[in-house]
DNA sequence: AGCACGCCGACT
DNA sequence: GTCGGCGTGCTC
């Protein structure tokens, strides 16, 4: 295949490209160009082609060459869209990358890649046939459904026709409609994207000299007292702003479109169209950042600097609050100054306004943000404008990663520990955080690593020296620490202290907060209301019909939810097994504490923010927004609360129960605890005050709840690396786990141990299991998961992926692996 | 991901 | 017998 550069002149010659296609298959496609549209390809844009029998797709251009394949007749392709290329030959070889690295097709990272107004599938539509008569007494029961329906919606889509018929196999009905000329099937794909445009108003130069304008305005006046109207109103708003919106023009003089159209006429004044961009803020920045850093953060950021003069990758880390925004500001703004792009990662629900404002601050209109809350749109935008350079600077979560850099000098990737990072459904499941360090590699860019609890990995990397490692130990503004005081559920239960799931101490300390008119969040790490419902005379609990799991009781919907597939039942009065009435709530999520705190202090105004209170575009925002404002008295949230809270008037802390972290089955729920516990220990007493931290749990002599206690990060890493050695787990090791799925339990399980003896042909012990993951059943498929391991310097970990492959084509091909699915997980969470 | 083709159970 | 579900293979 030769590159774009080589065949550009336009010729006879006949060309191929090959291409990728949003879909999860593990081959390139082949497709012929047209003579005429030889001079409009070139890799990176994307072209409409057919693919099977009638779907088309939009697929982007990998390569473009001259020899025709030899086994198969190449398709036309239909279109080319794009004037120039929408991605660069640099992100087709990251795209490339992330599909190795992370064992899945280039399809599937375009998928994620592109934001999907830019990939389109086309959809089948079915339209009646208006050329043609035909008798509706000839046609059968379902025929004539279908032909009803289109009379009152002339345009159905296949879905609706499943819908209508009540039935799955609808095609082959469709298809003898067509062959009767009754309906018209159309496969088309539109461009999604529509920039959105606005009408602006002009004067005729003419009028700007006074004498011509007041002839003008004393003619209007006697004739047009509208158009008079609209003429001054044009005036003001000119004097006030640069352009005049015909929009705001109309409202300003209240004189209606009807004027402005006829002053358009009569050349008096000029509309024009101006494509405007959804994403606001195009203004400089407002000023230059004024903000003095401390020495300790002077300090840092100096080491920071020296360290990148050797190093790649620099770590970070620094306490809560001790103002790493900061840092990362001047840094950007050094980088942006050399011409160079700068990513800024987040994690998506860190990606609020506060930050986002706080950043415009400096940077003004040449900063992007790029975030699962923006529309298609929106999204599209901020590409073009990453792609034309005209953002210097991307404040974005995990996908921005796959943004059209020119240039990139630098990627931060704030609270770089953070779990949603790595994307698990769908493929690709890539961490972003990794991801980040090869495409800044591929920049030739820096990357820096920000948090206060780091994960393992990194803190590994930064201790052996290949990354550089930096410590900002003061918290900023010499905030301090909180006190965390830790109570025993148990020993308040004995003395019966306990009201309902609150400790007197917690009680004692909210009370005391809300009497200094301060607030409080209280974590509980399970949302809903009671996660089993138990039947205390059969101990019968109900379990979702789709998943091994039981239903969580949610009392705003009085339903029973399962938090794996959505599915949902009422509840029920009497044990479905025995008939008893005698039904328990067992366990108690954030809704529970919500209803008993409202019983407990019944005038505190309390607020909810979990999976189910922030699932609206603008939830998430309305709930900080009146934390912010002081609407609400306590938060009750769950993981939500931990990450980039930042709010002044928060002094007592809350974690309900602790155990629900601390006993989970996992090699890192030690690591997992301390950095969730000591995040949400750092929403406490930001500013000005020291704040409390009550953790309410069973177990307080706990080796990790000690560690928090003496914010003691080194002693917890010390201890578990012991473990993680001794026990063959990362970052000692790599994994890579395979889930292996099938409807079918007993297939399951043979073809999973099968997979297991093929795989350990060639990695003998380092394969472990197939052993069932906690949730042994999602959405109806049975789950069984295969473990590999291998020594961190020992192997080649590329070739034990092609083998890894290998073995899967392979098992694939057998008859009995029919049905079952296998999603490898590179580096898994 | 669709869609066609072919096998097989259930219902006229 | 036939209709429709479901498994399986292929798409440049």
């Amino acid at each position: 295949m030769l590159e774009f550069a080589e065949v550009q002149q336009p010729n006879r010659k006949t060309l191929f490209v090959e291409v990728i296609l949003p879909l999860a298959i593990s081959l390139n496609y082949t497709y012929r160009i047209p003579f005429d549209m030889n001079g409009a390809v070139a890799v990176g844009k994307r072209v409409v082609v057919q693919f099977g029998k009638s779907k088309l797709y939009t697929a982007v251009i990998a390569a473009v060459g001259e020899h025709a394949p030899e086994k198969y007749e190449a398709k036309y392709i239909i279109e080319v869209l794009d004037d120039a290329p929408v991605v660069t030959q640099k992100q087709l070889a990251f795209w490339q990358w992330v599909a190795e690295y992370y064992m899945c097709n280039a399809g599937e990272v375009m998928n994620a890649a592109l934001p999907s107004a830019l990939k389109l599938a086309s959809e089948t539509k079915i339209m009646l046939n208006r050329e043609h008569e035909y008798d509706k007494t000839q046609l059968n029961d379902k025929e004539y459904l279908i032909t009803e329906a289109l009379d009152i919606q002339p345009e159905l889509t296949i879905s609706d026709i499943v819908k209508l018929l009540g039935q799955k196999t609808v095609m082959p009905i469709l298809r003898l409609l067509f062959e009767k000329n009754i309906i018209i099937l159309s496969e088309e794909v539109s461009e999604r994207y529509k920039p959105r445009r606005k009408t602006y108003i002009t004067l005729n130069p003419v009028y700007l000299n006074p004498d011509n304008r007041r002839e003008l305005f004393e003619i209007l006046e006697k004739r047009a007292p509208k158009q008079a109207d609209s003429l001054l109103a044009y005036m003001k708003l000119s004097r006030q702003q640069k352009n005049v919106a015909k929009n705001e023009l109309i409202e300003e003089s209240g004189a209606g479109e009807a004027s402005i159209k006829s002053l358009i006429e009569k050349e008096v004044f000029f509309a024009e169209q101006k494509v405007i961009s959804r994403l606001g803020y195009e203004d400089d920045a407002e000023e230059s950042s004024v903000f003095e850093l401390s020495p300790a953060q002077q300090h840092a950021l100096a080491e920071v600097r020296e360290h990148f003069e050797k190093k790649e990758v620099v770590l970070l880390h620094g306490v809560t609050a001790s103002g790493k925004t900061q840092l990362y500001i001047r840094l950007i703004e050094e980088m942006i100054a050399t011409g160079r792009q700068v990513l800024y990662l987040l994690p998506e629900i860190a990606l609020t306004t506060h930050i986002i404002e706080r950043l415009r601050i400096y940077f003004g209109g040449t900063i992007g943000v790029y975030h699962s809350r923006f529309n298609d749109n929106e999204r599209v935008e901020v590409w073009q404008k990453v792609l034309r350079s005209e953002y210097k600077v991307v404040l974005g979560a995990r996908s921005s990663v796959f943004l059209p850099f020119h240039d990139l000098g630098l990627i931060i990737v704030d609270e770089e520990h953070e779990t949603s990072y790595k994307q698990y459904d769908p493929a690709p499941r890539y961490n972003a955080r990794d991801a980040a360090i090869y495409l800044a590699n591929m920049h030739n860019a820096k990357v820096l690593l920000g948090s206060a609890t780091p994960s393992f990995e990194t803190y590994y990397n930064a201790r052996s020296s290949k990354y550089g490692l930096v410590e900002l130990t003061e918290r900023y503004g010499g905030v301090q620490l909180p006190a965390i005081e830790v109570v025993s559920i148990s020993k308040e239960l004995k003395q019966k202290t306990m009201q309902s799931h609150f400790s007197s101490v917690l009680m004692a300390d909210m009370a005391l907060a809300l009497e200094n008119k301060e607030q409080v969040i209280l974590f509980q790490n399970r949302r809903g209301y009671a996660p089993v419902l138990m039947c205390r005379v059969c101990a019968h609990t109900p379990k979702c019909i789709n998943c091994d799991v039981s239903l969580t009781y949610h009392k705003h919907t009085t339903k029973l939810h399962c938090h794996y597939c959505g599915y949902k039942e009422d509840t029920p009065a009497v044990c479905p097994a025995c008939g008893s009435t005698h039904l328990e709530y067992k366990g108690f999520g954030t809704e529970k504490v919500e209803d008993e705190l409202s019983v407990l202090m019944p005038d505190v105004r309390l607020a909810r923010m979990d999976l189910d209170t922030t699932r609206s575009r603008n939830s998430l925002q309305t709930i900080l927004n009146n934390l912010e404002e002081k609407k609400i008295d306590i938060l009750i949230g769950t993981q939500m609360v931990a990450k980039g809270l930042d709010f002044a008037d928060v002094t007592v802390i809350g974690i309900i129960n602790a155990d629900s972290l601390l006993k989970y089955p996992d090699y890192r729920a030690n690591e997992r605890s301390y950095q969730m516990l000591s995040q949400v220990s750092g929403r406490a007493g930001r500013r000005g005050k020291q704040g409390k931290v009550v953790i309410q749990t069973y177990d307080p002599s706990h080796r990790v709840i000690k560690q928090v206690i003496e914010n003691d990060y080194l002693d917890l890493y010390l201890t578990e690396m012991e473990e993680r050695k001794s026990f063959h787990y990362p970052p000692f090791y790599r994994i890579i786990s395979i889930d292996v799925k099938h409807m079918n339990p007993e297939i399951l399980y043979n073809q999973a141990e099968y997979l297991a003896t093929e795989l350990r042909k060639h990695f003998g012990d380092r394969v472990i299991g197939p052993e069932p993951p906690l949730v042994n059943r999602i959405r109806n498929f049975y789950i069984k998961t295969i473990m590999l391991k291998f020594e961190k310097d020992g192997v080649s970990i590329n070739k034990a992926k092609a083998l890894i492959r290998d073995t899967i084509t392979q098992f694939q091909t057998t008859k009995l692996s029919k049905g079952c699915i296998i999603q490898p997980d590179v580096d898994p969470y």
